[in-house]
DNA sequence: GTAAAGGTATACAGATCTGTTTAGTATGTC
DNA sequence: GACATACTAAACAGATCTGTATACCTTTAC
């Protein structure tokens, strides 16, 4: 693959500034700027702001949950471990530099209507994510995959959450050793 | 005190408002038209939007500690219950009508940078709750009460997030089980 | 060569938003 | 009754935002 597209451009732009900045707050204008393109083009590809914003959120799945998988799978052999590194993983975004909390979670806060494309793109992203944890689980052989992996799951977002409001620098090794618990109890 | 202040109705309905739309999303004159109010009125008490902002935080901060603290208290007689007794006002408050996730978190996403007031007056909430955990704890004589009070947040956050973005009916409940664990593990 | 596709640059329409200003109205106090 | 205070209503300034339109450029295929 030569260069980027440009619609894969102007989507890593619109990412990013919809991450750091906010959806409303991040201006079409300033994005075109960043993404070096043309206000035609962008909406060449893209018939609204609200699809673009729709586009990121894909695309910022896609990135999240590869990553998660990536370093939680290298990280430990067994799935067992595993369960527990999906908690190192969040250690390390911890520690990103552009670290800004949730991009699901933000996009719920400033589109509330359940009904609304970007909240159900955020509940879908957050779904994925339970069942790849609740894969893992199951591999471990765990007696309540899908308990088990709903109990993670809410670790997670807790870190997430303490991480990103409070700046709590021990929010995922402090959710780790809590998550070890339910990990344990599910393996007598 | 007979009718509420017009700085009373203008908090009000600007709360309601940030907190179900967001804070970009709402416009003063959607807050004038609704608190019944003249914008040179709501100008005349707040400097910038930016300042009313701040005023529905301070007052949802006021509003919903004393509500968890009303609710916890009463649900429950001794610190050790009410350490729990917290997860069933979370369940209560995710059945509200209104429910749309914490105005904190919400405030957050919209507020990245740190520096920004709405950021630190979020901060400061989830500190507060955080220090009422603490008091909680301390009084229950747990052997570690900040680190039972921050994984008893940890699991609140996580349970907000679950039965926001996810609709997770069941986020208080889960979570109400998981802490139990925690509290027990302080008094053998 | 020329035509189609896809791009840039830029101006623009129309809406919307924050905050100000102007003019006028109620209310209560001295 | 005069005056200050606090308010309403509404127009306005100025900025900003989404989305469209116009004019021009560049590449590639035939």
């Amino acid at each position: 693959m030569p260069a980027p597209s440009k619609r894969e451009q102007i989507v890593d732009h619109a990412l990013r500034l919809f991450y750091r900045n906010g959806f409303h707050a991040t201006d079409v204008d300033r994005i075109i700027a960043e993404a070096g393109v043309s206000k035609k083009t962008l909406y060449s590809h893209f018939r609204t702001k609200d699809e673009l914003i729709l586009a990121t959120l894909r695309k910022r799945d896609e990135l999240f949950r590869n990553r998660m998988m990536r370093e939680t799978e290298t990280a430990a052999a067994g799935p067992r471990e595993r369960l527990l590194a999906v908690f190192d993983f969040l250690a390390n975004w911890f520690h990103d530099k552009d670290f800004s909390g949730c991009m699901f979670i933000n996009a719920c806060a400033e589109f509330a209507e359940e009904s609304c494309p970007s909240h159900m793109a955020s509940a879908e992203h957050k779904r994925l994510v339970l069942e790849y944890l609740e894969n893992l689980a199951t591999l471990a052989g765990a007696r309540a995959p899908a308990e088990l992996a709903s109990e993670l799951n809410t670790l997670m977002e807790g870190a997430i959450v303490c991480a990103y409001v409070m700046g709590d620098k021990q929010a995922a090794e402090r959710a780790r050793g809590m998550a070890r618990v339910f990990v344990d109890r599910q393996f007598d």
